[in-house]
DNA sequence: ATAACATATGAACACCTATTCATATGTGAG
DNA sequence: CTCACATATGAATAGGTGTTCATATGTTAT
């Protein structure tokens, strides 16, 4: 029989090539400095559109662009409040990631190869 | 005194501006699949160009496009062993910060809200 | 109903980027 | 040296993308 549920069998860090791709399409999303920072800023809690795009100097309607691409990757969710829109981050899976990345990148003291 | 280095004044994941220009520039490179592919090829040790080219079912050229970039941002790094060059992971820290990724979309089990 | 506000949406544009192809550079063998 | 192999590089191009502007939709208050 073919080998069933193969869980340890390639490299500890291997990827099938439909999730390198899902994975792919999140890194590129976050790999635009305007809507990282949108990310990033919803995990503080949930934001309207109109506070960030002051806070981060944007036109509202670039944000709500943004906001719309991270709506549709479910990176974001939005929840209205009267004439405003929130959105937090969508789940603890996408929170837990930014979040290492974020740490990471802080840390960042340059240590050896690996 | 004006607070000498603040560790815990803001959000638990608040970024600098240019931190959040670096880590978007690291999320861009990651957010092609073939490139993401290359380097996660390189977590499972040193490979040369023709090998991952030839596994990824890319051609050595665009394979070495690719590599460039990586290398340029220090993601990754050559090292020439007779004709063919081998690449690897540049240091722990790219390291770590890929293979979270990677394990956080491999368990992907979705959870509720954040 | 209208008015004011908040967000979304569509089009247009300038810019960037992934890929291919052709060519160059570097390396080891004979 | 030449030849074959491995990788790199440059140009050209097709397709994608971030931003702006104008306009639409939705919400609350009067």
């Amino acid at each position: 029989m073919p080998s069933p549920i193969p869980l340890h069998t390639e490299t500890p860090t291997a990827l099938s090539d439909d999730k390198a791709i899902e994975l792919a399409e999140m890194f590129r999303l976050l790999g635009d400095p305007s809507r990282l920072r949108i990310v990033i800023e919803t995990l503080a809690g949930p934001q309207s559109v109109g506070h960030m795009a002051a806070k981060l100097g944007l036109s509202p309607s670039l944000v709500s662009h943004h906001l719309r691409l991270l709506r549709a990757a479910r990176l974001v969710s939005p929840e209205r409040r009267g004439k405003q829109i929130f959105y937090r981050i969508h789940d603890a899976h996408v929170r837990h990631v930014i979040a290492d990345m974020v740490a990471h990148v802080n840390e960042d003291v340059h240590e050896e190869d690996a």
